[in-house]
This record gives structure tokens, sequence and C-alpha cells, in this order.
DNA sequence: GTCTATACTCTGATAGAC
DNA sequence: GTCTATCAGAGTATAGAC
């Protein structure tokens, strides 16, 4: 990203209320979509006015963007930190329970990333092609490598991120479902955590 | 729902107009979310005007919910059939077949639940915390027994169950991501068939 | 830097001709 | 039953005072 393409963080004042925005546009995007959020929302969950919103940012679109390209790369960074040299079922373990722990503690952002995907990724097409695929090839050929040294079951290595992701993905972004689901007494994140390692313990076993 | 309530199904030119209207509305709302939906998009789609939409459905909040309506059925069928007579391995390995086929022929159906859900359930919360909690009860109790019989692994039932949703219907849903991580020369929805038969054998052997 | 007022566009819905 | 024309309201964005 060019410096200088940001909206306006030079003074302090400047970066609190830049970050001040961009904590309300999640909030709202993030439960009503891009569409179906309004600026009047954004504004009254910041504190501000609308005008005052749209002197930070250019537009709409441009809080948007801003959150989109802060967010994948937090949605990455659990992946990135496998490393081929540790022990891999500590590794994968790890990851998943990394990635549980964003799912409980950015639901939001969670939230957000899906409505992009599900919307066909519009906005991310371009990352998700070129980033986020690198990464994943990366990953996917140090899981094959343990695969073929019999040290984790032999399964398809992409496949086989697509289910972490899927399975940790699934307690925040259809939280509601679970919690409807599971009814009142329950720690959704909690159970997930303990859950997921049972499972994938016993999948990935030679 | 009481008889009546359904907009104009009287004569044959009539339910073929309410269908065509429905199969477009599906299209654009399973695409952009309800808000980010127009009713210009669902007419160009169904090839009528949009004044002529809104004699079939009194608002677009109609056509959505008629959507809805007959949606949450088909989502929970393939649950349904579950029997607690057959084999354990073979009704939840069903189950999973019949949920990767629904994702295959009918995605646009799974993103527009899964746009629901995202944004809280605005308008189908009593739905999944009646008849869809009541299913759920229900078949949890009949797994529960295949465990307590030791004819399956043990484990909580219901993140077992939610396991199958996310897994599935990830392959819908986030069909872009899936698709460009991929790259070319994939089928998702066979692969994504044979590996979770996989993964599930794996994981509910005893 | 922030606000009030407002311009302008889009969108859901209606009126009324045919 | 279907269309053209149009209304009313919401929504993004800007102008300009302070």
């Amino acid at each position: 990203m060019t410096p200088g393409a940001k909206p306006k963080p030079r003074t302090r004042i400047q970066a609190k209320n830049s970050e001040t925005i961009l904590e309300a546009a999640l909030e709202v995007f993030s439960h009503y979509g891009f569409r179906g959020a309004t600026l009047d929302q954004i504004a009254e969950v910041a504190g501000l006015s609308k005008p005052n919103l749209l002197y930070y940012f250019p537009s709409k679109e441009a809080m948007h963007e801003a959150l989109l390209g802060r967010l994948l790369a937090t949605w990455l960074d659990p992946l990135r930190e496998m490393r081929p040299e540790g022990d891999p079922l500590a590794e994968i373990l790890g990851y998943v329970r990394r990635k549980v722990e964003l799912s409980r503690d950015y639901p939001r952002e969670s939230r957000l990333f899906a409505n992009e995907i599900l919307q066909g990724a519009p906005r991310m097409r371009d990352a998700i092609e070129g980033d986020l695929k690198q990464l994943v090839d990366e990953k996917a050929a140090i899981l094959q490598g343990w695969m073929d040294q019999g040290r984790i079951a032999r399964l398809p290595p992409v496949h086989l991120i697509f289910s972490i992701w899927a399975l940790t993905q699934h307690y925040a972004d259809f939280d509601v479902q679970v919690r409807a689901v599971l009814g009142e007494g329950h720690d959704p994140f909690a159970e997930a955590g303990d859950y997921l390692e049972v499972l994938f313990r016993k999948l990935l076993a030679p």
C-alpha cells in the first residue's frame, strides 16, 4: 500500500478519530453488510456527526476498504506461524487454537470477512487469489511433507486447511444459531476449543 | 402458515410468475443480502417490470420472507432423515453426503441462509429457537444413544452436528475462496464429498 | 476540525392509463 | 395483468458557517 493512501493519520486527534470511526464501522458493517450499513448508523456508534466521518474518510467505500485491508493480515497471521520445524500435531493444534481464539476475540472481523466472501469477494478477489492462495500453497506443502513422512494421517492438505477455517469460523459467523441451539449455560468458544482439539487429534493420528 | 397468507397462487399464470419472481429474488438476495438487493435488480433478472413484481408480492420484505419460509424446511430435511434404527456410521455419513449434495445443488439457498444468520437472524430467530433447536435436540439424543452403546466415538453430539453443518456449508458459502485457493482443474464438491467421508469415518471410529 | 443545512441520487412503493 | 410516470423517503456526499 502506498504511503499517503491512508486517510489522515497525521496528528494524534486525527489518528484517534480515525480509529473511533473504523471501530464503529466494523461494528456496523459486520452486522449489516456493506450496503446494509448506513453512515447514520456508523456516525451514531462513533458518536460523531455524519459529515465529520466524511472528513476523515472520503467515502463509505473507503472505510470499508480500510477495514478489509487490515483484516486479511490479521486473518492469516495464525497460519503464518505454523512452522515446518515443529512437531506436526502440535503445530496444527496450535493453529486450530489460535483460530478459535481469533473467532472468540474478533467475531466481528470474522463476520466482515464472511460477508465479503459470501458476496463473491468483490473487494478482496485479488488478495484471495494472491497472498491467501500463496500462503495456503506454502503451508499445504508443509502438511504434505509431514504426511509423506508418516507423521500425520494422509489427507488432502488444502481441504484440511479448509476444515480448520470452516470449523473455527463457524462459531463466530453462526454465533446466533450456535447459541440458540446450545441453549443456556454454555460457553460456545470454550467447548469449541476442547472439541476441536479432540477432533483434530483423532483425524490426524497416522 | 395460514392458508391465503401466500401471495396470489390462484391461476396458473400467477403461480408461474410468482415462481419466476422468487427464483430471481433468490438469485439477487443470496448474492447481495436483503438490503443490498434492489427491486430493480430482481425485476431485471425476472424479466418483469418493477411494479409488476409488487403486484405479486406486497413488498420486498414479503419476497424475502417467502424465500426463507420454504428454505428452513429444505434445509432441515436431510437431518430429519437420520434414523435411530439404522447403522450409526451409515446414517451419519448419509447425512453428510446429503448435506454436501445440498451445498452443491443449492448454493444460493445456502448463502441466503448464511446471510440471514450472519446478520443475527432477524427474520428467522423464532424458527431457529423453535423447530431447528427441537430437531437438533432430538437427533443429538440419537447420537448420544449410539455413543452410549459404544457404536461410535464419544463426542459432544451437538458440536458434532455443528461440524457437519460447518464443513459442508463452507463449500457453498465460501465457494469463491475455495475455488481461488484450489486453483484450476478441481471439482470442489466432488473432492469435499470424498474428503468428508474419510474425515467422519476416522472421527467416529469408536 | 466540527457542525448545520442541503444537494442529488437511488430505491421502494403507488397511481392510473391501457 | 402489465406498463409508464411519479412520489416520498432514505442515503451518500458536499457547501459553507463557525
